[in-house]
DNA sequence: ACTATCAATGAACGGTGTTCAATAACATGG
DNA sequence: CCATGTTATTGAACACCGTTCATTGATAGT
């Protein structure tokens, strides 16, 4: 039996979720499963059970510190240099959300896998964790909708683009939904963010 | 044991499918089971398995299904009507992607989890199959890229649109990525077409 | 040192996909 | 009509899965 204070409970809860991270990382979502942690760390299935409840919650604790890491990728200097047209912030933007999907694939992809497969409701404070993932894109929209009647409009456009970007990344790191052959996704997002935003400033005008 | 004659290879493969299909529209890809399907057509896994080798042939022959249905349900008449300017054709045909996402969600999502989990390549069969979902949209698209220099734009403007309205439905269905209150997934694709077509006119003039 | 607490265990349960020798239903030739 | 060969079908078995829980044993308090 190992020794019963060789971890608090909040150093288990790292080293398990360290440890789930990087299974996923190494051997994507399929290789996590409880005895796969439990032998990793040196204990057993039922330790996990102590602390997360179920594999869902392990589930949940790698998926918001993928979310962690994704925030911090997006808020990456270049996208804040000052004089850059907003267009240009837009495609930084979109070209760091796809570097980091790419080179961080497994969770990325977890993060979408685990939301599908649930069919239970997902705890709030996850929820909200998910909403913090707009922020960075509605800054730099904003300058498009001053105004507090274009509060919704600004919204609304933030979460398109996220969804359509989104969109282009799947079909990139699935494979599933093939790419035109030479085309790159960056390309396809930077041709989306330029048509999208110009149809933005025509209403202005 | 049963019959040996009770079916052919033939209508062993559809009443599976047909199985499947049923299993996973009532209960979702979950509940979808190698002993359950067996247990459902009075058969045993063995047999599954001397059909479809593996529950991947299975899942693939759902998919394929639904894609047909997908593809039956885009070529609606509704969208075929003469004079319908090319705006109102997409915001239609986006729509009966929506509907027909809503209206069939386990399969739909079935299309994309099972995609997702894969490692392993999907057979080029298949892949032709994911392909042809492109066409309804491309043909929409023609009108704007007419000349045989636009046929890459031609082909990534209708991926691109895709890729979007897809992310969109995405959020709708899982709704892990929290639509805005208030606000239609049919709002939001109608906004992103509008604004993305708008992009492609200023383009041509 | 004794005792009460409780983290950790490991066996067990019911499930999964998958394999494969045995079997039984069929088709065929004598 | 029977014997034989073929093969679809079976069901037990394997190695896994998430999860539960009585038992155990290390620790802390008295």
């Amino acid at each position: 039996m190992a020794r019963r204070s060789d971890h608090t409970r909040e150093e288990l809860e790292t080293l398990i979720t360290d440890t789930a991270e990087q299974i996923v990382s190494a051997e994507g979502f399929a290789a996590l499963t409880a005895r796969r942690i439990a032998k990793d760390i040196g204990y057993t299935p039922g330790t996990l059970y102590n602390i997360f409840g179920s594999m869902d919650g392990i589930y949940l604790a790698v998926n918001v510190r993928t979310m962690d890491k994704l925030l911090e990728a997006l808020a990456r200097p270049e996208s804040d240099a000052p004089n850059t047209p907003l267009e240009e912030r837009l495609r930084i933007m979109a070209g760091l959300y796809m570097d980091f999907a790419h080179e961080n694939k497994a969770l990325w992809l977890m993060l979408f896998e685990y939301a599908l497969t649930g069919e239970i409701d997902l705890p709030v404070w996850y929820q909200d964790k998910v909403q913090t993932l707009f922020a960075p894109l509605e800054d730099v929209l904003t300058p498009l909708f001053t105004g507090k009647e274009h509060s919704r409009e600004h919204k609304m456009a933030a979460r398109v683009l996220w969804s359509s970007v989104h969109g282009i990344c799947l079909m990139r790191e699935t494979g599933k939904i093939p790419l035109i052959s030479g085309e790159t996704p960056y390309a396809m997002s930077d041709y989306l963010i330029e048509n999208f935003i110009k149809g933005l400033h025509d209403r202005a005008s």
